[in-house]
DNA sequence: TCTGGGGTCCTAGGACCC
DNA sequence: TCTGGGGTCCTAGGACCC
């Protein structure tokens, strides 16, 4: 077998990203260890810091311990954001395809730029100097043939490093790394391999398809067999918009009034509600998320007829939530109130450019949303469309 | 190690419809 | 009178990611 695709898909992932900034904007972090603590765990710790063994998340008490020496920054969540911005725009010029995956990592399509751009590894090269120069902060970037892989060079590469996996070796680099480099292989599942005996993702490899979804389940074990053998068709694509808008509180465990529950989950709105109105969105399901005494985790939603971003509606069905689970608050007690709000449609996007004319492009408008916003949202427009008296030709069955 | 805050995707059962 | 198969939506839980 033959490969004939190149390696053109770049992971780029800002090294301990929060830690960096501090150490950026104050010289005297800069060499040290540094971590950014919150809710008394660390959010993010510099290299020097991960040398020492910390790791996030991970208490501040155990993290001291390990590193006594390390300087301690409050987290500046606006200063991330911005320096967030810096850098996309960077990824921006650097190609027209890139998909965010966090505030600080990206993939970026560079494939049929080498004639006025360079190679992929010319490209990689520039854009971390780019990085660095222009907003400062070091960046690891991985380049592969598939965004899987592109995600573990990057990851074997951290940090400030740059690695292309050439497409003719590519298992030869992977069935040596440990299974806990697969993306999508966390506590529960990496304890099942090593259960079975699979510590590496070689080991993994030999087995069947069958096999492996026998011990992880059909999705997971599909998944895995696909990029054990560095299967992953996925094309780097812009994402499309966001599914749930969320906040939460940790609360610690001292006991809590029915008063105090109810002023924590108006607070939760106040915050959540402002960003949904922002962005143009409206909510059909408000989502609560509650965390007993023995940090057991439940969530408890409702769906409402149909989606709103008015805070007096979304507190009021938060609060029928809640009232129903305040038994077992009584009883359980509480660490944790989230709320979140998902089915989010978006209804700048129910005026659809339909051409009477030519019936055919109603399945490419659909095709369109679809892909931009899901399902649900193609529904609401086609019934708003008819309810506005838009010609709004039936959907095939 | 006594545990933050923000997300994504998958599974599964029950209600409901044709 | 008894019963099938397919599909969607809602709810809840779980694994995983940064």
């Amino acid at each position: 077998m033959f490969v004939t695709a190149a390696a053109t898909i770049l992971h780029a992932d800002l090294d301990s990203f929060y830690a960096s900034v501090e150490q950026r904007d104050d010289p005297a972090l800069r060499g040290r260890p540094v971590l950014v603590t919150g809710g008394g765990v660390v959010l993010a710790a510099s290299y020097e810091a991960k040398a020492k063994g910390v790791s996030t998340p991970m208490g501040l008490a155990p993290a001291r311990r390990l590193c006594p020496e390390a300087a301690i920054a409050r987290p500046r969540m606006t200063a991330y954001s911005q320096a967030s911005k810096e850098v996309f725009a960077i990824f921006r010029e650097t190609s027209p395809t890139v998909e965010a995956l966090s505030i600080d990592e990206a993939f970026l399509d560079v494939g049929g730029m080498e004639h006025f751009a360079g190679t992929p590894y010319d490209i990689a090269k520039r854009l971390r100097e780019q990085v660095r120069e222009r907003a400062g902060l070091p960046i690891t970037v991985g380049v592969a043939r598939t965004k899987f892989l592109a995600k573990v060079a990057s990851g074997v590469a951290k940090p400030d490093g740059l690695l292309v996996v050439d497409p003719a070796h590519e298992l030869e680099f992977l069935h040596p790394l440990k299974v806990e480099r697969l993306w999508g292989v966390g506590k529960v599942t990496s304890k099942k391999l090593h259960e079975s005996g699979l510590f590496t993702v070689g080991d993994v490899a030999r087995r069947g398809e069958d096999e492996l979804i026998a011990l992880l389940g059909h999705s997971t074990g599909r998944h895995l067999h696909a990029l054990v053998h560095n299967r992953d068709p996925r094309p780097v694509r812009v994402r499309p918009r966001r599914r749930s808008i969320g906040a939460q509180r940790a609360l610690g465990r001292g006991p809590r009034s029915a008063e105090q529950l109810d002023t924590i989950l108006i607070s939760l709105i106040d915050r959540v509600a402002p960003r949904l109105r922002r962005a143009d969105r409206a909510a059909r399901t408000v989502v609560l998320h509650l965390r007993f005494g023995d940090f057991n985790r439940v969530t408890r939603s409702h769906t409402l007829p149909r989606a709103t971003r008015r805070s007096d509606v979304l507190i009021a069905a938060a609060r029928d939530l809640l009232a129903a689970s305040l038994p077992a608050i009584e009883r359980d007690g509480i660490t944790l109130i989230g709320v979140s709000l998902a089915n989010l449609d978006d209804e700048v996007q129910l005026e659809l450019p339909l051409d009477e004319e030519r019936p055919d492009t109603l399945d490419d408008t659909v095709d369109a949303v679809r892909d931009r916003y899901g399902k649900t949202a193609i529904t609401r427009a086609v019934l708003l469309g008819r309810d506005q008296g838009i010609a709004a030709p039936q959907l095939p069955d």
